[in-house]
DNA sequence: AGTTTATATGAGCATATACGCATATACTTG
DNA sequence: CAAGTATATGCGTATATGCTCATATAAACT
């Protein structure tokens, strides 16, 4: 089960290097719609609503950070979710998220 | 809770914001010293190594993430993690991590 | 009262990075 | 070969944020 073991100098550079990589709502944006399934970039330009140019580099980072993979077919690029993990964590931040949420609410409610 | 369903941009920017928050060392540090129990704030300065200063402005950083929650006695003010899923985040991203680089370093097993 | 101790914060600096624009590269087709 | 299409990237700028120094605030004690 769960071992907590400290982590060295380099791991934690390495852990909060892959939390900045999901720290940008583009980015979200993008693995959001890799849900599915596989796109190419241009469907995901629509679906994000982003430049090509600002799409692209968010998908390199991606890319580079091993949390998508690429496979090239003509010329296009489609682009789909490598890394399992993913959506579980995104359901964690969720859930924690929601709970935060109904917290601050709260403050907001007049009689709750 | 929703499950899968798609994020507002609201949500979305909330969902960054959380991800930013971790997405730094010394936050990963001073959360990492509080697994095991709550610690006032110049523990936490020798456990992390950081400034007086530094430590401080981060433990407010999670605080409003409501990552952590704060119990003051006297003059010493302890911390704690509050949000019950930030062990199991650590957890799936250490893993995730440990996967792909396992070859690479003993980085994520410093006590083996 | 003042002093000491523990923690928080304002100001300034330095670095990082996201975005837009333009261009480059890669592939297909005529 | 040239032209068109899909994707990637170099560059400049603007914003954000982490860090340090110094000071502020708060509480306990004399």
């Amino acid at each position: 089960m769960p071992k907590h073991r400290p982590l060295t100098e380099d791991a934690l550079q390495l852990v909060a290097q892959r939390f900045a990589v999901l720290a940008e709502p583009m980015r979200l944006r993008l693995i959001q719609a890799l849900f599915d399934g596989e796109r190419n970039v241009t469907e995901l330009v629509g679906a994000t609503g982003g430049t090509q140019a600002n799409v692209s580099r968010h998908l390199q980072t991606l890319i580079a950070a091993h949390i998508l993979a690429r496979r090239k077919e003509g010329l296009q690029v489609f682009y789909r979710i490598a890394d399992p993990t993913i959506p579980k964590l995104c359901e964690l931040v969720c859930g924690s998220l929601g709970k935060s949420l109904n917290r601050q609410a709260g403050h907001f409610e007049a009689g709750r």
